[in-house]
DNA sequence: TTTAATTTTGCATTAGCTTGCGGAAATTTG
DNA sequence: CAAATTTCCGCAAGCTAATGCAAAATTAAA
């Protein structure tokens, strides 16, 4: 990885959390901390960032301008991104939905994955986009006003079409006994066809929502193989879905 | 192997991956690491890539991921931004492109204004799916690396079976006898596509590329109705188009 | 076609950049 | 205060860059 590359990798994470901790970014593209330091002292020389002690900060942070990190449980959804993006190798074809907890996936994605990613929502695409080098594809359609992911039968047959390796779903409501469920009638019938063509199912949820229902199911519990929260594997709350043979994270 | 065959080599691998290294040229084309320096060289004196240690960037690729506000010619482009919006009346199919220009028109249209945006263009699509009042459509296919907007077959064909009222296009490269050129095969393709699909066809340009040309055509000047710049339509420069019968803005 | 002029290429050498490591100093945290 | 991290400093190793020069290739002219 070239220098400048990785100093706009410095700046592109900073520019979406804000913050970063040299230790994160030395693991994430795998060098030494000295390097990391020596970037942040050459971009802080310049004025686009601010060096503190560990790591660094947006100057945008700083000069007043509260940028909109109001997702909900953030902290938790980061912790679930990271998690989610040690799944991912190289080569592999990922099918992804939206959601908060999606956006901050694809922005935790080591910047060296060399893989292709399948989306319908707007916003994952724009994150991937911004990747260097991951391929994008993005499945066309009619834009749903809330969720930001394309819905519809062109949608659908796009997605039946496929046949991944990994597909990623935020859910919104996850229980063993009723599976994956949302509210959105257009929506599940995406969620469902992406569970139909991926050969593994991982889905990424905050620990709040596990034991929920929502009105539609996506699926059974029994087509999910992994799940991740923001809590560690052995935490009591999980124990029912290790027992029901799901790989928790 | 001739030297611009080489150095246009090195430009479409940049425009394939964002970045290259000397080193990994040398061994492709089997030349010593002092050639392609040189050529190097060359190509970013002419600013057509950014030279680092070690290999070079896509000029794209310093302009398009951080500083989003450091666009080349930003005020310009949001008068033309503005001009544009004023053509889009509620209830209107409107199909659009990409680039910076096609983003400040997103940005710039009226909250109050109820039509649907058509396009393959991730950063647009992202603007639009922000707008209260507006129905978006997603052109899916392989996202391009460097414009950003999905290109392809299946994206020609889903474009070919629209006929809008209004296609926004934000133009490289514009003049009366070679009408609209760019210079990359897919992203031409796509265009034209977009021309054939649309009763009325609106360019986008900054004055600076008036009267320039690149090796691949869009279209003829003939196609083009309406022309916004930055200027006044009174302006010298323009009065050629006027002339031609092409509406100037 | 042959010859001369010009450009381009490869090599050797020297100079410069970038990175990672060890150890000492400084900072944070409990 | 003490332990754990983090930072700073100098240095060596491994690449990469620049320069001058001769060989090779290309072009222009005879």
């Amino acid at each position: 990885m070239l220098k400048m590359e990785r100093q706009a990798y410095i700046l592109h994470q900073l520019n979406l959390h804000n913050k970063i901790l040299s230790a994160d970014i030395m693991q994430q593209i795998n060098v030494s901390d000295d390097t990391i330091r020596r970037d942040l002292q050459e971009l802080a020389k310049d004025g686009k960032i601010i060096k503190v002690h560990g790591g660094a900060l947006s100057p945008s942070y700083h000069n007043g301008h509260h940028s909109q990190r109001e997702i909900y449980a953030y902290t938790q959804k980061r912790i679930i991104a990271k998690k989610a993006a040690s799944l991912i190798k190289n080569g592999m074809f990922v099918l992804t939905g939206g959601g908060t907890t999606i956006i901050e996936l694809a922005r935790a994605l080591p910047p060296t994955l060399h893989a292709t990613f399948i989306s319908g929502s707007i916003p994952a695409l724009f994150e991937y986009s911004n990747h260097p080098n991951i391929e994008v594809i993005a499945i066309g359609d009619k834009v749903a006003k809330n969720s930001k992911i394309t819905v519809g039968l062109e949608a659908i047959s796009k997605i039946k079409e496929l046949k991944v390796d990994l597909c990623f779903l935020g859910v919104n409501a996850i229980s063993l006994e009723n599976g994956v469920s949302d509210n959105d009638w257009d929506v599940v019938k995406i969620k469902k066809a992406m569970v139909e063509s991926s050969r593994r199912l991982v889905c990424l949820t905050i620990s709040e929502k596990i034991n929920s229902q929502q009105p539609i199911q996506v699926c059974d519990s029994k087509k999910i193989d992994t799940l991740i929260t923001e809590l560690p594997a052995d935490d009591l709350l999980l124990q029912p879905f290790v027992q029901a043979g799901i790989t928790v994270i």
